[in-house]
DNA sequence: GTCTATATCGCGATAGAC
DNA sequence: GTCTATCGCGATATAGAC
């Protein structure tokens, strides 16, 4: 497994550097350091390629979304779940910014990614409810309100660091940082007066 | 210039359907009703065909970006310029989906873009202040708040559908309602009480 | 598993007639 | 302005030796 990894590494390389189609298979076998034979030898194509990584993410996206169960997870927790999912979109870089083109140039990753998508964003959605009922968001929220709440709230966690690209900035903590700010004002009303 | 537009038209409409690298030169060429050698006789190249897509584009910003001039501007008005927007993004699909990619893959684009969206931008924000001036939106908005209400508002105008084409959903009315509606829970805690 | 060599294809682009 | 014909290139993918 260890020359499908080297091929996997070198694609994402590339992939963020250029963009999916501006590598072809030669250019990755290259940086892999292997023949182009070789890397066909290991996938049948480009897409296949493309499809590997995406099951990369999906494998960090379970594992890495959770908020802490053994206790009340706290607003710092929150910032934690968008944080974390900011690095994850800056290694996977390529994928967000293609995601919309790539899924129709491949309707099996379409298809896969949607389930996967739509497991998370259940998940996430109930969030909001379950925040108010710990007391770590300030309630009362109706059931509308927590789900468009929900949904900024994601729109911010997959989208902001686009933003920053298309305003030409770098990604980095500063804008990372914004990002989570914007998510805090979106849930400002809700967030309980510090007690003593 | 009849000709020209002609492909420009069959560029959009392909570009929308199938993506900017599916499409090639020959592609457009056909759906034009001519040949390859007669596009090559009015644009250089297909990045060419791009960028003039995007100066269309960039002139529809232009033009229907404004809020009222002559009365003051209602809540509904300010819903109505971000679903003009959403009606560009619907026209121009292909080119809010891909503008990472293509940003990157053209730098004279790049620095064109970033130039017209900055000028927009910066008219955006000042927004805010200028609502709460004008009693539309109920202050006191301090600084900083402004600036993320606005980046808020401003990240979902342009990102909204690409988040329901993610979805996997189809982009209509209903779910440009739904974009609306994440706009007014942002403000909402600054929209004035009904007054008798 | 990995390589070299090569077949095939389609794209971008140009030349030159009309 | 528009066409047909065509060239050169690079990309995908396969064959077959090691």
């Amino acid at each position: 497994m260890k020359t499908k990894d080297r091929i996997l590494d070198a694609a994402i390389k590339l992939f963020n550097e250029q963009g999916t189609s501006a590598v072809s298979t030669n250019h990755i076998a290259e940086a892999a350091g292997i023949s182009p034979g070789n890397l066909y030898y290991h996938f049948g194509n480009k897409e296949e390629i493309i499809r590997e990584i995406f099951e990369r993410l999906f494998h960090v996206w379970d594992v890495s979304f959770d908020l802490p169960r053994d206790r009340i997870p706290t607003l710092e927790d929150i910032q934690g779940v968008v944080r974390t999912n900011f690095e994850i979109i800056r290694q996977y870089r390529f994928a967000y910014r293609e995601i919309l083109a790539l899924l129709r140039q491949d309707s099996v990753l379409h298809d896969r990614y949607i389930t996967i998508r739509q497991r998370g964003y259940e998940g996430f959605r109930e969030m909001i409810p379950i925040l108010v009922t710990l007391g770590t968001l300030r309630g009362p929220i109706d059931s509308e309100t927590a789900v468009r709440l929900a949904d900024l709230i994601w729109l911010i966690s997959e989208f902001w660091l686009s933003e920053v690209e298309v305003e030409g900035q770098i990604i980095d903590d500063y804008q990372m940082q914004r990002g989570i700010e914007l998510m805090m004002e979106v849930l400002k009303p809700y967030i309980p007066p510090p007690d003593e």
